[in-house]
RNA sequence: GCACCCGUAGCUCAAUUGGAUAGAGCGCCUGACUACGAAUCAGGAGGUUGGGGGUUCAAGUCCCUCCGGGUGUACCA
């Protein structure tokens, strides 16, 4: 018997073998193979329960016969797995000592562990359609989750075989420049000499346009009038237009090198604007789109939401009634841009949960009007999140109606992690202490945000994003510090080899053992689902197992092959976990 | 009104999508540093999973119904 890399699946299709020549068993039987709880085994098949259910027969008897086929077979070597049923007819798969350190042997480095999950995505063309930030705004706390969940999710992705595409689709058509452009016309402001902090001017100017809008409502033509001149190609317009842009695109360029988030193109929804001529002329020429209200609209009549006759009626509007393009209109040129130009095979959304029914409708439009023209549909998904909330549970803002700033977020999540560095470790010149308080401080509030579980809605808090104990970042980053301080300690390099080691011993090793070996597992869970906090749990359970280890058995003990062996899971735990902190977007550090 | 989402320990969250005795962290209580790093470890108390009914070998998870909260409801993105 081979030492699977990945148990689960191998045990699920050894069984399924073993089925299919196994009396009362049919081919559509499935296994069912999945992680156990660590009480009964390490993996478990309960697939014998309903297809005993189905076919009327006893599935304990039933488990019964297909244990008794599965140890008459040679895939299973009674030294490295043993089988037993349990309860109604699950049966439970324990891999022995044995087994669990020749696993730790045959797979050690970081492309190892690569090797499996790479056949997720293999070659497969992703688009990753990035935080789309608004232009002329500063970022606010609202543009935390997308930026941490969106680089967690394109890292692992990448990780995965997935030839990565990361848009940066930014809002950069929008009303508000009209706003925008009159009041800076009106308050003659030169863009080109506002330095360093432009966005903040920008955000103000815009601010006080509006305020001023609402007393002087005649403005608001003047208003209406720059933003017709402005997509009209007026000279003037634009070269205001391409200002703004420039000055967003530089201030966000700031924030995602803080923040860890990679682009590699940046096309604005006024990228699309030449294009979406086109969407209107396929999708009224197919006769999905037709005219309502003088817009033009898409019905879906099986969705009773989105059906023509739904006493409140909720079409996908494609088209304003003046003409104008919108939100739908750029959507739909972009997925068919990403199709022709890129050959996206996926695309991947990235908005908070209140954007559903937009892209229920984007996708199901898509797939009638790329399906009538015979295009390749890439498969579409919404990866959304809950809101960040404040205390009286609507959507998060401080006394004074502002949302608090990302820059000042992260300017917090340094400060109280280095007065934490600065108390834990006085010794360290402030240098040191700066930069391991950038990977703490960063790294808590990254964490807090993807260890749960992205769907639901939370409350903010300093403390719960920057708390440094228990379930964090710090925890992670720590357990790696000590195992680079031991390998420091006996100046041994912790990627080389390590021979001579004995086979696993105390209860403490095997755990440790178990764990890293449900690396793989961890990995297609989150990408199954695009949920990272799944990576997180994992993480977090192997960093906990280690620091057991850590206190129950000592390393550097004077037999050297005890020590050769516990040197050896040091080795494995730390490249486990800097390999998933680094997809978490969390650099780990040497010491701390 | 209609549609969707949520309600789990004092607090913040898990529970591999219907699996076995619902798990963690924080907080609280007991212990462990002349150290391979105590940002840690070992242990304890804490639950009728909002209430009620149902489906089945099995329900926090699915269905029905109440209660409480959130979101969305074409021409903002």
């Amino acid at each position: 018997m081979e030492i699977w890399f990945n148990p689960s699946n191998a045990i699920e299709s050894a069984l399924s073998t073993i089925a299919a020549q196994t009396d009362g068993f049919g081919p559509e039987f499935i296994p069912g193979v999945r992680p156990a709880d660590p009480r009964f085994g390490d993996y478990q098949a309960n697939g014998v329960l309903a297809f005993a259910k189905r076919n009327q027969v006893n599935p304990r008897e039933l488990a019964a016969r297909l244990i008794a086929a599965a140890e008459a077979s040679d895939a299973f070597d009674p030294k490295l797995v043993t089988l037993d049923i349990a309860g109604p007819g699950f049966i439970n798969f324990t891999l022995t000592p044995a087994f669990l350190w020749q696993w730790q042997l045959a797979y050690s480095t970081k492309d190892d562990y690569q090797s499996g999950a790479k056949a997720l995505r293999d070659g497969h063309k992703v688009i990753i359609d990035y935080p789309s930030a608004n232009t002329a705004k500063q970022a606010h706390i609202g543009h935390l989750r997308p930026m941490v969940i969106g680089q967690a999710i394109a890292r692992l992705l990448d990780f995965c075989g997935a030839d990565m595409v990361r848009d940066n689709h930014i809002g950069d058509w929008g009303t508000n420049f009209g706003t925008l452009i009159m009041k800076i016309k009106r308050d003659a402001i030169d863009l080109s000499a506002l330095g360093d902090d432009a966005l903040i001017t920008l955000d103000q100017l815009y601010k006080d346009g509006s305020a001023l809008e609402l007393e002087q409502p005649e403005l608001r033509t003047i208003s209406r009038n720059e933003l017709v001149l402005l997509q009209q190609g007026d000279q003037v317009n634009t070269a205001i237009w391409e200002q703004i842009v420039e000055i967003s695109k530089i201030a966000f360029e700031k924030l995602f090198v803080q923040m860890g988030v990679e682009v590699d193109i940046t096309l604005g929804e006024s990228f699309y604007r030449d294009k979406v001529q086109r969407v209107y002329d396929e999708l009224t020429q197919i006769g999905l789109a037709e005219e309502s209200d003088g817009a033009l609209v898409v019905w879906h009549d099986e969705v009773k939401k989105f059906a023509r006759d739904n006493e409140r009626p909720y079409p996908f509007n494609i088209r304003k009634n003046d003409g104008a393009s919108n939100y739908a209109s750029t959507d739909l040129a972009t997925v068919l841009y990403r199709l022709e130009e890129f050959k996206a095979d996926e695309i991947i959304y990235l908005t908070d949960a209140r954007q559903q029914d937009h892209f229920q409708q984007l996708f199901l439009t898509t797939e009638k009007w790329f399906k009538a023209k015979g295009y390749a549909l890439p498969v579409m998904s919404h990866v959304f999140w809950g809101t960040i909330l404040g205390s009286d549970k609507k959507p998060f803002k401080t006394k004074s109606g502002e949302s608090i700033k990302l820059q000042e977020l992260l300017d917090e999540a340094r400060s109280r992690a280095f007065d934490v560095v600065t108390e834990k470790n006085p010794e360290l010149d402030e240098a040191e202490r700066r930069e391991i308080a950038e990977s703490v401080g960063i790294g808590a509030m990254k964490y807090a945000d993807l260890s749960s579980n992205r769907t639901q809605d939370y409350v903010f808090s300093w403390d719960r994003l920057l708390s440094f104990e228990g379930n964090t970042a710090p925890y992670l980053l720590y357990a790696v510090a000590r195992i680079n301080s031991i390998f420091r300690k006996v100046s041994i390099d912790p990627e080389a080899p390590i021979e001579g080691a004995s086979p696993l011993e105390t209860e403490t090793e095997i755990a440790l053992a178990r764990k890293l070996m449900g690396f793989v597992s961890a990995l297609e869970l989150t990408l199954n689902d695009l949920r990272p906090h799944f990576l997180c749990t994992y993480l977090y359970e192997l960093a906990s197992a280690y620091s057991s280890f850590n206190a129950a058995d000592k390393v550097l003990v004077d037999d050297d092959a005890i020590k050769a062996r516990r040197l050896l899971l040091c080795a494995r735990t730390r490249t486990v976990l800097q390999t998933g902190l680094e997809l978490l977007g969390i650099q780990p550090l040497e010491r701390m």
